[in-house]
DNA sequence: TCATTACGTAAACTATTGACTACATATAGT
DNA sequence: ACTATATGTAGTCAATAGTTTACGTAATGA
């Protein structure tokens, strides 16, 4: 999944996919790629799991599957107590540098980098 | 940054930073790979921008940088309205199947699927 | 300053991806 | 049955990514 979403064309199609689903053709003229590298792209999504898609007639109508974005929430977000909620809690809180915590170097101090 | 997420091997090393900072000597005991491999992986997350990191002495400190996750946050999770919003709220209520709507197909019904 | 420890750089090699080309199949409508 | 439309499959190729190997640099402490 964290593969699939590695590609800018794949989260764009993603994109299309969650207004309404589409089918192959719709989604090739939405990109205005190549049809091959857009059925390449819609093979990635559904072995990923990402998208679910059904022949209809001529047409292949692709779905949107969000179920696996949820595993983004349970490794982020849900866990409400854990390292990721509060590291995320501090970006949101603008405290980035909490992480290096007491007894680590501000930004400049002494001499920090050799160079 | 999601081409950085798309290797287990990475992921592994952010959830070894986002507990605490270590050395890339630490990093590399814990997940018992290739000193270079783990470098060049540390490499990729720090050009994502996902750790920030420091030479020490003769050791190099990494640190998680929560703040490039928030924008996933942001498109997937935050977004309180806007259509992945309603997507993965669809999915918490169990209604994956709500995207299809009415004209859509349920599952089985006539024949759908050519083959 | 010398040995040890810890990180850095570069080259070589392999595997995986992504894009392109050519050919093939299946359906809708006449 | 025939044609146009829409999708499917196979093969090639360049680019990228990941790993391994070899050599190099810098700091700690005796």
């Amino acid at each position: 999944m964290w593969r699939a979403l590695a590609h800018a064309t794949r989260r764009q199609v993603l994109d299309l996919l969650v207004e309404s689903p589409r089918t192959t053709g719709q989604v090739v003229a939405a990109l205005g790629l190549d049809r091959h590298v857009v059925m390449a792209h819609l093979a990635v999504l559904r072995d990923a799991g990402l998208v679910l898609s059904e022949r209809r007639g001529r047409v292949r109508m692709n779905f949107l599957n969000a179920v696996p974005i949820q595993e983004i929430h349970h490794r982020w977000v849900t866990p409400a107590s854990g390292p990721w909620a509060s590291a995320l809690i501090a970006v949101r809180d603008g405290a980035e540098a909490l992480q290096e915590g007491p007894g680590t170097p501000g930004l400049v101090d002494d001499r920090r980098i050799s160079g």
